[in-house]
DNA sequence: CTGTAAAACATACTTTTGTCTGTTATCATA
DNA sequence: TATGATAACAGACAAAAGTATGTTTTACAG
């Protein structure tokens, strides 16, 4: 490749990176190379490191196409809707994923799914029978916050608070009554951090393709 | 790894590998293997090559890391927010827009926004003060919807109702009037489709973008 | 000019990853 | 309970990809 002048080939090469991770296409050093005409894999190699060194982007050890965008050019990300609460994170089964949709976190590794909320127990927060409640799960939960929650394996939305060492999951409507469940029967399975309502039904990406 | 009733294993890897995916990750056949605990690398392998047989993944030959969804993707797009309403469909002031946030829409180029919502006029269909609806301009209104209207210069989250030829406007909070402006002093600005409430702020789109 | 830093090249080596051949275990159904 | 299909395992090899060392060429500031 030609000779250019210093840090012109260096953005060059970072534009190509982004672009790549934006498609959902990590490329391997040897593609960077093919890709600018270089003649040995250690011209693009360099300029990787260097673009890591200088924080642009981000490198996984030991792994193969391993560079990334650091946290705060993440893009968007699809999160699965479940119709039911998943036992574990990664215990989601594929017949109960009504879709995905995309959702902006930010950038730190946790698990994100939406739920389709069922009754009218959190109507008084403006959340419907029928709206989507976006959780992450493992957070640190503080009073006030509405969590979704398994009693007994049953899932549920509801406001959390502690009193006197004593959980209470507390609807919003006053036709429900405030839950006090033991602590061995119940699990907090994430916080939720944004609602949803579709009034026109979801287009949801990768419908029917569960097959 | 334990062995399961056919296609449950397979159903679970394609999960596994179509949310990597979506993130920008795509994982090697090791990658699969360790995710499920498997002994042998040909236990992933051949999962991942019925998958593409079966053709609910693409495999890029000779490329590590190489599969992919073979369906188009719906694209999102981003929409802007704004805090008033824009005058005109494609009259937004820049100065204007909070950020942007990713939405689906049905592929024809409609004119999307989303738009803050200050007030609790709406409390009764679930839209609270600081909502974000979203909405879709030059569409068909029947009874009933939700809409953007422009009375006077002055933008409102109101249901639309034709009662007689005369255009209503109803809140949805009984603490409210009806509206019942002369048409001349009346715009439809769109339709909402959709409703999003952030709990713990918006990480908006179309930050630090630097390079 | 000259010295230093950046850019590009050449080559070799290690690890990761893809792929192959063959075997054993479990499932589904007749 | 016999049988074919599916699932999982085992070990090995080849290709792809990451990494390292050293050299040559060019850019730029003094």
């Amino acid at each position: 490749m030609a000779y250019t002048k210093p840090g012109v080939t260096r953005n060059r090469i970072y534009q190509f990176v982004r672009e790549r991770l934006l498609d959902g296409e990590p490329p391997t050093v040897r593609e960077v190379q093919a890709a600018f005409r270089m003649r040995a894999v250690q011209s693009a190699k360099s300029h990787l490191d260097a673009l890591v060194k200088e924080g642009r982007l981000i490198k996984i050890p030991g792994k193969s196409r391993g560079y990334r965008l650091p946290a705060t050019v993440q893009p968007n990300r699809l999160a699965p809707i479940v119709g039911r609460v998943p036992a574990g994170p990664f215990n989601i089964a594929v017949e109960e994923i009504e879709g995905y949709i995309p959702v902006q976190f930010n950038a730190d590794e946790q698990t994100v799914f939406g739920l389709r909320v069922s009754g009218d127990s959190m109507i008084d927060a403006g959340i419907l029978h029928g709206d989507i409640v976006l959780v992450r799960t493992e957070t640190e939960i503080h009073q006030g916050d509405i969590v979704v929650a398994m009693i007994d394996g049953d899932a549920t939305v509801k406001e959390f608070r502690r009193v006197d060492d004593q959980v209470q999951l507390r609807p919003r409507n006053d036709n429900y009554p405030v839950l006090s469940p033991d602590s061995e029967d119940l699990t907090i399975v994430g916080k939720v951090f944004e609602i949803r309502r579709y009034l026109e039904g979801v287009s949801l990406v990768g419908e029917g393709l569960n097959g």
